[in-house]
DNA sequence: CAACAAAAAGCAACACTGTTGCAAAATTGT
DNA sequence: ACAATTTTGCAACAGTGTTGCTTTTTGTTG
């Protein structure tokens, strides 16, 4: 069972021609638990890549819904995998992001659905995030 | 009732020395509903305050519990005015905040609390932040 | 109100993040 | 294997935020 086959696949799945830099970008988010930035990618992937071709594969697998942006407090942008549910334009993320102040790691807690929020008069929600802090499981271990 | 009091006394009160630029990003703040970003305050103190200045004056206004800042899907921070139960250096800041799609503004929604959320184990969550997106009241009228 | 120490503002320079246009290279379908 | 289309890499640029240093302003004290 090899791993490049898995981001071939999720690739062809998709429509997207089969390049080096999605193949490994792809597979940074497949063996990584928590969610990555642009920077970490940058610096994951080994110089190997331009930046520019980065951030238009980001753009490329968040249209395809193939990973998903989550918003934090400091200023930074990351991506973690979506699990089945997005298609292409369209994103059903609806679960709980947590950000860990220790490690400094965001993770998507699927099982953790967004709690339906009753807004004041004249507001209406199209989406709800979710973005917990505080300590990881893993840091969290003595 | 004059303006400049409200701005004098509120710096006063925390112990800063009032400037003309304290002064003027204050009162920014509370003659607007919504949250600022640097840039809008950049524009609309009239290229009269150094990027710089602004910064640093922000900074300090969040040190000192007078404004809080608020996580953004896009990638700006941008600040809102605390009201009442902030302090030095601790923040109490458990409301729901609003992002209009329309009118890209964001709003404190002060009487909507952030819900409880049950966590997995393992995970300690010291602050919950819930963004909600869609359509403002203002904009939502006919 | 003048003089002084402390604080803040302004300026220059820099680092980081993200975007756009264009030419070269790689990928796909035939 | 070839041609058309995509994607990449490069260069340049815009926006955001930071740091160090000098000048100006503020608050205080006599």
């Amino acid at each position: 069972m090899t791993r490049a086959h898995d981001t071939r696949d999720m690739l062809r799945k998709n429509k997207l021609s089969i390049t080096a830099s999605r193949e490994k970008i792809l597979q940074l988010f497949m063996e990584q638990p928590g969610a990555l930035a642009h920077g970490d990618i940058e610096k994951k992937a080994g110089e190997k890549f331009d930046r520019v071709t980065i951030y238009r594969t980001l753009q490329t697998f968040v249209e395809k819904g193939i990973i998903h942006t989550i918003p934090s407090a400091d200023n930074s942008v990351r991506y973690a995998l979506c699990k089945g549910e997005c298609e292409e334009g369209h994103h059903h993320d609806h679960h709980v992001h947590f950000v860990c102040t220790r490690c400094n790691n965001t993770y998507c807690l699927d099982d953790v659905v967004t709690p339906a929020i009753k807004l004041p008069g004249g507001y209406a929600a199209s989406q709800i995030e979710v973005v917990a802090e505080g300590i990881c499981k893993l840091c969290n271990k003595p």
